[in-house]
DNA sequence: CGATTCTATGTCAAATCCGACATAAAACGC
DNA sequence: GCGTTTTATGTCGGATTTGACATAGAATCG
């Protein structure tokens, strides 16, 4: 794994807050969790190309702020799902979602 | 929604096990578990192919043979983070996730 | 058929994730 | 600068998801 993944994880709370040592996460650890960080960037940019705050969004989420905040953030404490209903929530289709996937973590 | 659709997640127990009367649910909401579905059918069909049992596939994933079954079942009770993982720990790409992502629900 | 292996289903305590709230910190306009 | 709006961060009780277990049901093979 190189240097800059590693930095991009840890400034979203990745090291601490997990149950492993960081060098010894597995390919699918990090494959997951470079996904998760993709779909949490790609969430904060469709909001706002939608001219939306995250209380607005926060509101078609029946969701509150803060949590939106997190799940932009990349956040530990986000899972997939919501992750993947946010971008739903903000009209991506199918086929955004396959992009994004697709090139998340491009290795 | 069309009949077939709704017969394949009232057999997965969509029905009875969620909030909301079924007819109400939103585009999203059913965009969601169409993608759980087809998650799930690719995970069977994908352990299948590695010539795995469910107790092998489970000890891969360090957990137990009746969570998995559920996975591949559709179960409600199984989230998109855990099939998400079953995938790429049975080997599915990046590339592989966004083909099945796109393929579903293709409406 | 009976034995063995594999899969399905129900249950439950523990772990995780959730929305909500309070509040701090930025960002923006004036 | 100062107010206002927006975003970030920490915390918490409750809801959901988890792995594990027991056990039932299928499937396969002799």
């Amino acid at each position: 794994m190189d240097e800059n993944k590693r930095k991009r994880l840890e400034a979203a709370g990745w090291m601490t807050g997990s149950a492993y040592d960081f060098l010894e996460m597995t390919d699918e650890e990090a494959s997951y969790v470079e996904l998760k960080l993709a779909l949490s960037a790609a969430v904060r940019k469709l909001r706002r190309r939608r001219k939306l705050t995250q209380v607005q969004f926060a509101e078609l989420m029946r969701s509150s702020q803060s949590r939106m905040a997190k799940a932009e953030a990349g956040d530990a404490s986000v899972s997939l799902d919501l992750l993947i209903r946010s971008l739903l929530t903000l009209g991506a289709s199918n086929r955004d979602l396959a992009e994004l996937i697709s090139a998340s973590a491009h290795t």
